[in-house]
DNA sequence: AATCTTTATCGTAATATTGCAATATACAAT
DNA sequence: ATTGTATATTGCAATATTACGATAAAGATT
């Protein structure tokens, strides 16, 4: 026990449950927030910004990575992050889904 | 260790990722996927609709209204959960703020 | 080549999550 | 009042996450 029964749901309620949980973490909001704040994609200096260690940042650099909210470049000693755009997309049109369903909603209640 | 920083980020950050937490399994994303496929908020039929049992289905719809993205109201032996819109509206105007930003930033790289 | 700088990985401790059996709770219905 | 039905809580085992020190890797600089 313990681990997610993730082949019991569909691979879009897994999609999505992947995305939000690489989001579920304010030091992973905190990079994401700052990545949009810089003009450029080169965020050498993103240790210097949370209050977390570096080996700590990588991992969660690691993980926005594997669920594709931000994808990255080596170049040279520095590391090139930025957000996914297309992935951002798609993450944001299941929200638009949700509202339009809401909507439809026959029934209010609560 | 193991405990999240949250007083090390803002207010912000935290309701983000605590939202984007609570989505951030695929049960509570079926959860949610079952909610809004029914007209009627009563949902106690819930538990026969997904491959957990019924401690773990309540667990998860826990979670769901700690978060806020449910609200719920006894009903005799019945539960009334439903989708709480204006939350799912800030959740959602997250995403959208996202966007325009994405939008907006000069530099295009990776 | 030796050193510096920057990011990644490993190892590990602390904590959190997931899942369920057992049990409790609370109202329905007989 | 006893039984039935539905949801919640408790307790616990398995697994995952979070955080960081130590170390590795890899290009840059001297």
């Amino acid at each position: 026990m313990g681990a997610t029964k993730t082949d019991h749901f569909t691979d879009k309620q897994n999609d999505i449950a992947q995305l939000a949980k690489a989001l579920g973490h304010p030091a992973r909001v905190a990079i994401i927030d700052y990545l949009l704040s810089v003009d450029s994609c080169i965020c050498g200096d993103i240790v210097d910004k949370l209050p977390l260690a570096q080996p700590t940042v990588s991992q969660h650099l690691k993980e926005l990575k594997n669920a594709g909210l931000i994808k990255g470049n080596i170049e040279g000693n520095a590391i090139c992050y930025c957000i996914d755009e297309k992935v951002w997309n798609k993450f944001q049109s299941y929200f638009t889904t949700v509202a339009v369903k809401i909507e439809k909603k026959k029934v209010k209640c609560c």
